[in-house]
DNA sequence: AGGATGATATCC
DNA sequence: GATATCATCCTC
């Protein structure tokens, strides 16, 4: 099983969110090693979305957002769960797709419909934020599948708040997937 | 509709 | 140092 190399995530975010989909995120430690096929994302475009982390600048924080592509950013939401990105385009930029679903493929005994649900049953927290999604612990392999034929758009979910940015639809779905936490 | 629960950004 | 706000999920 070898690992998306660094090329795939310095590209154009929505294509690297749409091509995200029916790929393989792992995480491989001593202790666990688990696979999902994910099936829902979201594409978050930069500093100029106001829906993204990376729009209140360069803080603490967003330190992993801004930097090069292929690397985690997870950070810890309303205080009860974590959400996993890839951080892609350019250093700099700000760019990553939120890994929103993923459906069970090995190692996972709990659902995985929903961005902390999954960050729960795959055991990913902020100790892999900012690592390497080429050598670390987590990553995304290619499953051999053909690229979907058809993938649903739609708004992204919880950024009400974004203005005109709240309703471009920069959320992509495998239509039809039981695991998809908002069909 | 509302609570859990803590980091973060943004004020004083 | 205080406070408002979350890229969520669960229960009512």
């Amino acid at each position: 099983m070898t690992r998306l190399p660094r090329s795939f995530y310095n590209r154009d975010t929505v294509t690297v969110a749409r091509e995200l989909l029916g790929k393989l995120l792992v995480h491989e430690t001593d202790s666990l090693n688990c696979v999902g096929r994910i099936v829902e994302v979201e594409a978050y475009l930069g500093s100029h979305d106001r829906a993204a982390h990376s729009s209140k600048g360069l803080t603490p924080r967003t330190r992993i957002l801004f930097g090069p592509p292929g690397y985690a950013y997870v950070y810890r939401i309303y205080g009860i769960h974590h959400c996993m990105n890839v951080v892609t385009e350019p250093e700099c930029i700000g760019a990553a797709v939120l890994i929103r679903a993923v459906e069970p493929v090995a190692g996972i005994l709990r659902r995985t419909c929903g961005p902390g649900l999954l960050c729960a049953a795959m055991g990913i927290d902020l100790r892999v934020n900012g690592c390497d999604l080429e050598t670390g612990p987590v990553g995304v392999v290619d499953s051999g599948e053909p690229a979907p034929p058809r993938v649903v758009r739609r708004p992204r979910i919880g950024v009400e708040y974004a203005g005109s940015w709240a309703r471009r639809l920069l959320r992509f779905y495998l239509p039809g997937n039981p695991h998809v936490s908002r069909p």
